[in-house]
DNA sequence: TAAAAAACTTGAAGTACTTCAAGAAATGAA
DNA sequence: TTCATTTCTTGAAGTACTTCAAGTTTTTTA
């Protein structure tokens, strides 16, 4: 008895089951299943989670670190197009739903550990737990509505009040990740990342 | 019997129906309880759904028609985040979800016609047919998706080449919207659109 | 702890765009 | 069918960035 009491006290401590737990309520047997779908792994820092040309079959939750979503441009310069820390979801979601292949890069920035699911087990849970069906659309939801957000900014703000607004919203992504990653998610050069900081433009 | 054929016929034959049936199988009573949740609205050219720092209480569904998500950046001038045709979903999703103030307006660039949930139902709807959730996180899906295309082509292709890649992609499209409305969708100047397309660049 | 690799800085020169202003063309309204 | 409005065009001047190249600092590896 004790014994089952702390493999529930496990599964819901899980930070996966925690987050799911935000937007819909999940019982203890549920929760179980839900966790026997994952699978945990660890990434080195520089590990490709994904390559452009391959098909994303994988979903990751992020456990612990912080990866990056990038293109390489057409003068062959990587291109962050988001990032990713603790308790985020990411994939390549057209190639993971039409398994078509992607034109991303998914990439570790520190080492990492994620939980993954790949696309036949995917569709598998959501048919046993499908409660899941809505955590998922809301977590998309929220995803999309974060893309919107930031074209937003793209489109209305200069380069340095993009830097000087994510510097004031999340002062310690800044330090966590090189700058000229920062500067590519912000779409200008690392050089003038440099002169911004310096204040000498 | 003829009348009731002819009910089910009509609700199968529903853009809305036909559509979700792309993505999950509904029953003719379903179909029927779903479309009982939606109202037909129509909108003249210019007129607003949405303007910014309202909340968001409804979700449209296209029937005819074209329409456009659009900011007012810090110099006044409009700037399209993304447009809407036939068979598409439209609402600020973050507004619509947590019932917060927008930063989008939502206006009809022809006369339009579109279904409308609003919040309330939209919930209800998805409590009797939760089915629909697959549906929902499938079409936001797209969505995000293809946002983060879109995200991806402002980040490696120049003024022209968006121009010229919406050309090739969309050439009825370039027609039935004015000039300016494009040129900013792809983030640039009127002036500027007018020169490419006179190859004066 | 040294050497190698990665990341950051600086200034000078260049460029892909924007802004402005004025006119022409197309569309809509009476 | 005309007038008003909206949309599109053109050239000249300006600017917010990029690119290049070389040096400096920081981090990683052995």
């Amino acid at each position: 008895m004790g014994f089952l009491f702390y493999i529930i006290y496990i599964c819901l401590m899980n930070p996966l089951i925690q987050h799911i737990q935000k937007f819909i309520s999940l019982s203890e047997s549920e929760a179980k299943i839900v966790l026997s779908y994952f699978e945990q792994e660890n990434f080195k820092k520089k590990q490709l989670l994904l390559e452009e040309g391959q098909i994303s079959n994988k979903q990751y939750f992020i456990l612990k670190g912080c990866i990056r979503f990038y293109i390489n441009n057409s003068k062959g310069v990587e291109q962050t197009m988001q990032f990713g820390i603790e308790n985020w979801w990411i994939t390549d979601y057209l190639s993971f739903q039409y398994q078509t292949a992607s034109h991303f890069n998914i990439q570790a920035i520190e080492n990492i550990e994620v939980l993954s699911i790949d696309r036949k087990s995917f569709d598998e849970l959501l048919d046993q737990v499908p409660k899941l069906e809505r955590y998922f659309r809301l977590v998309i939801q929220k995803s999309f509505g974060a893309s919107q957000v930031r074209i937003r900014y793209l489109f209305t703000m200069s380069a340095e009040e993009r830097f000087h607004h994510m510097n004031n919203m999340f002062p310690e992504f800044i330090q966590r990740v090189p700058q000229y990653m920062i500067a590519s998610y912000l779409d200008f050069s690392p050089e003038f990342m440099s002169k911004i900081r310096a204040g000498k433009v």
